[in-house]
DNA sequence: TTCATACTTGACCGCACGGTCAAATTGATT
DNA sequence: AATCAATTTGACCGTGCGGTCAAGTATGAA
């Protein structure tokens, strides 16, 4: 049954792949900067992940349940909505404006030739939908009115793409960070108290 | 002095190059595209627009003085400013659900390789500035204070960018004119009348 | 009519891409 | 130690890309 082992580890590796796509993109990243990121040979990628938009959809994956997850659990964490939604954008915009400004795999992935690819398509659709549900129970204590509440989250999911896309574009931190402290007045002074 | 007149006309190929650059994006539109949308040859189109990127860059430009100019345009005519708004939003939700999800080629560029090319990145800089700026002009009547006024206007050119996206993504227009109403209504509730 | 000038056409070039193949290598199993 | 199955390596392939070239063609100026 056994042959020779891989020397690598898959799941490290499907890490940099994905930050690779995220950097560069699904059009501008080739099999070669992929050997070079991974430190591996071409036939090995092709054993392991199968061609270049499976390995993709593997990376998108990973990235939802990493990165687009660690963020929708920051709004699990305790404290009024508020603070929830605070410390969630906050974390938004500390990510994106550290190191390049690469914005979110989702929302660039949308603008790539994977925008009309139904897999790729399903997994942005279901973290976003993920995002609003989290967003929708957060802001259960302020809006009661459940329309007013799936509106806001609705809003909120917005914002939150909206900063990715400003953040690319090269907008400040302050910038950024005016935007969200002026949602939360906004949110917190129409908030059903 | 003069030779063969050209027998196109140079604007409406333009702007034909740059309903293709928007729908396709820069890295997915081939020269041999170009030539079947302009329903010209190969030779023509270096000789009056240059090499891809001055084609992209001049139908760029082109966006940002005809759609992007058109959206600033209504933010000009009479009304309240809330109403304004609304104008505005409404207009841009009713382009992005029109034929194809196509985006804004704004956003879109920044999620391509054009995203590091510097003329590239100043007419996106300028386009948002311009957006920031008549949006501020408008809410003048009811955010007095600069400093908030300047907030709201980012939120909004925010709140704009993240329609474009949500929108690329596939969420119903249903969806995108809620996020636009609770905008209004967070506005309203927070403006100094 | 001639000439100069510019546009048009279509073949062509080098290159990089995604993907494949077969041989060489490695380690677990027996 | 011999065998076997899987990985690794590196050469290779067809294709399509952006861009160029040269010849042919159409027009205004002299």
């Amino acid at each position: 049954m056994a042959g020779r082992p891989k020397n690598f580890d898959e799941s490290t590796t499907l890490e940099k792949a994905m930050e690779l796509f995220w950097e560069k993109g699904y059009d501008c990243t080739g099999i070669s900067d992929l050997e070079t990121s991974l430190g591996l040979g071409r036939q090995s990628i092709y054993n392991t992940f199968g061609d270049k938009r499976s390995l993709f959809l593997k990376a998108f994956h990973h990235y939802a349940s990493t990165r687009s997850g660690a963020m929708v659990a920051l709004l699990q964490q305790p404290g009024t909505a508020e603070k929830k939604i605070d410390r969630f954008l906050t974390a938004l915009i500390n990510m994106q404006c550290r190191n390049e400004r690469t914005g979110c795999l989702l929302a660039n992935s949308v603008s790539s030739s994977m925008q009309s690819d139904p897999e790729a398509a399903a997994i942005v659709d279901a973290s976003l939908k993920r995002l609003h549900k989290e967003l929708s129970n957060t802001l259960v204590d302020i809006f009661p009115h459940a329309s007013e509440r799936n509106k806001t989250a609705w809003l909120l999911v917005n914002t939150a793409q909206g900063l990715c896309i400003l953040s690319k574009s090269g907008q400040s931190k302050n910038t950024l960070t005016g935007i969200k402290n002026q949602t939360l007045t906004l949110i917190s002074s129409a908030a059903t108290h």
